[in-house]
DNA sequence: AGAATTACCTGAGCGC
DNA sequence: TGCGCTCAGGTAATTC
């Protein structure tokens, strides 16, 4: 599933492959996803030029030169670019037609993923204004995450997946952060002391950079993982060893989010 | 305000 | 072969 990296990752591969195509044609092919994909979008879209591809958390936003269309992956969701000829797939939901005879397509079985469209400033758009700060940048760091746990005493690892005190950390990321920060996933994220909430912000922040330091070589194509299941210290290893002391790893269960940990390196 | 729960959706894997 | 079950899980909406 489209963790931040991989989204960081499209977004750096669509920003390449699709800024200055002009919008011929736009098809919605599935009425709804999550949300209703707007109708208008067949009207609005064709002679625009895309003119860049941000990132916000993992929502990926196009801009448009009118307008910005909004695009979250879900769980399974990817976009592909192809030629315009080739015939769409079962579950490909949007498609937009360039002039140049190419053809971006939305494609999502689960149909988790979100397409929405603003002409206002993206950044107040619901589903984006209450989103906290991105964990790259300066404004999410130590400091920050001791002053917003004290109040709260739900799960430390349920409090990162949470995208209004931080963007964009699902459930990978929760487990292999707190791991290399030697925090207990279910730890009160009130109980963190600063220092831990200074090792803390910096392990999500290196084990999301690192991600996609090693996605040079990511490429979105049908059956293609776009993460690295490899490189995980405890995601999906629930059966085996700590690769730190050689430990018996733990399974849990968190929020309904399967949760993996060392019990002997993590307190 | 913070926390818990629900809803959305389909493919993969498994036991029988 | 196929049926039914569980699981995967991001996040908005709803409820407590």
């Amino acid at each position: 599933m489209p963790e931040l990296p991989e989204v960081e990752l499209t977004r750096r591969r669509l920003e390449r492959e699709l800024t200055g195509k002009i919008i011929d044609r736009v098809v919605v092919r599935a009425p709804k996803l999550r949300f209703p994909i707007p109708q208008e979008l067949s009207v609005t879209l064709p002679g625009r030029t895309i003119r860049s591809v941000a990132r916000r958390g993992k929502y990926l936003l196009f801009d448009c030169e009118t307008g910005w269309l909004i695009v979250h992956l879900g769980m399974t969701g990817f976009l592909r670019l192809a030629d315009g000829t080739t015939p769409p797939g079962k579950y490909d939901h949007l498609e937009i037609f360039f002039a140049d005879g190419l053809v971006l397509r939305f494609h999502d079985p689960r149909k988790f993923g979100t397409v929405a469209w603003t002409t206002d400033d993206p950044a107040a758009h619901p589903l984006l204004a209450g989103i906290g700060p991105e964990p790259l940048t300066g404004t999410f760091d130590g400091s920050y995450l001791f002053d917003v746990t004290r109040t709260r005493r739900v799960a430390v690892k349920q409090m990162l997946m949470n995208a209004a005190i931080v963007a964009g950390v699902g459930n990978i990321y929760a487990n292999e952060a707190l791991f290399r920060a030697g925090i207990r996933p279910d730890r009160p994220a009130s109980t963190l002391s600063r220092s831990e909430c200074h090792r803390l912000a910096l392990t999500v922040r290196e084990v999301l950079q690192e991600s996609i330091d090693q996605g040079s070589t990511y490429r979105v194509e049908e059956g293609t993982v776009a993460y690295h299941p490899l490189d995980f210290k405890v995601y999906g290893r629930g059966k085996e060893t700590c690769a730190g002391c050689g430990g018996a790893l733990e399974e849990t269960r968190l929020g309904n989010r399967s949760t993996v940990f060392c019990p002997h390196c993590q307190s």
